[in-house]
DNA sequence: TACCCAGTTTGTTATAATTACAAACAACTT
DNA sequence: AAGTTGTTTGTAATTATAACAAACTGGGTA
């Protein structure tokens, strides 16, 4: 098992302790295909490794998360949010507080529109795009949120 | 209240009975800046209509959503999933089964990067620019994961 | 206008994902 | 080898959301 050296290289890198379960889930992590939950994690994790708790599963990837080892997919906002606007627009979303603002551009649009014309994705057919566009909003008056 | 009048012609036209729960719940989401989440709208909605039900919020969210009248922000998968590719990249969703595929496109980056360069958005400085493009996976093989 | 019924709303109850917390434990430093 | 700090564990709490069946109502119709 020579990936176990390179996982132990990578959390020493973060400085995170090396435990069994650590290594266990970055391994499982790296082995599954298609983007795990937490729990898709715990149930194949405790195969090779029965009796570890779900929390730490839950730990160890915050801790993964927050040392830029995994990244989460989605947003790092909690839950479901609605908009009323039905046209195509996009989403800032701040790093610092909660906040999300709408970002219309009628030009990206079409430049991503174009560009997905001539390069086709094979064996998927593409219907709509949504740009996450990650950032923080200048400290001009608003920190509120948090 | 000219746009109450507004909001039951919309609902018409989706064929959706006018309810004062559905007018009082689109014409909140229409009033709050802030891309609201359910429970916001609950606790707002309550004020004018005191002893409005939660379920009928999140019935009422998801018809409106269904017909097309609203749109929920972030991805309509339900859990938070986790990927061990740290470089940037991009997610193909499949509208059909709950598949997520990565997506790798260095020229797409660099287009991005350059068009954000040029086009600032004031007040704001972007990090990460996050594509969530959204489609079918062609019926080869795979309908599983539902 | 009164009636009817499909479509809505409600309350309650269930489920599922995630977090809080404090006690037990183990990795690494010296 | 021992101690301190960081980690893991179990349990219990919280929160968002869905399921369900009973009660109700909007709006078409007799």
């Amino acid at each position: 098992m020579k990936d176990i050296q390179q996982i132990i290289q990578k959390l020493n890198k973060a400085n995170l302790k090396i435990t069994p379960q650590r290594v266990a889930v970055m391994q499982t992590l790296l082995k599954l295909r298609q983007h795990p939950t937490a729990d898709e994690l715990f149930v194949e994790v405790s195969k090779k490794m029965p009796g570890i708790s779900p929390t730490t599963i839950y730990n160890t990837l915050d801790t993964f998360v927050e040392k830029g080892l995994v990244k989460r997919i989605k947003t790092d906002a909690d839950v479901m949010r609605y908009d009323d606007i039905v046209e195509t627009h996009h989403h800032m979303y701040c790093s610092i507080s909660d906040r999300i603002e709408d970002y219309f551009d009628p030009e990206l649009d079409q430049l991503l529109k174009d560009y997905f014309k001539k390069k086709q994705i094979d064996g998927f057919t593409v219907n709509d795009i949504r740009l996450q566009i990650m950032g923080d909003f200048l400290q001009t008056q608003t920190t509120k949120n948090n």
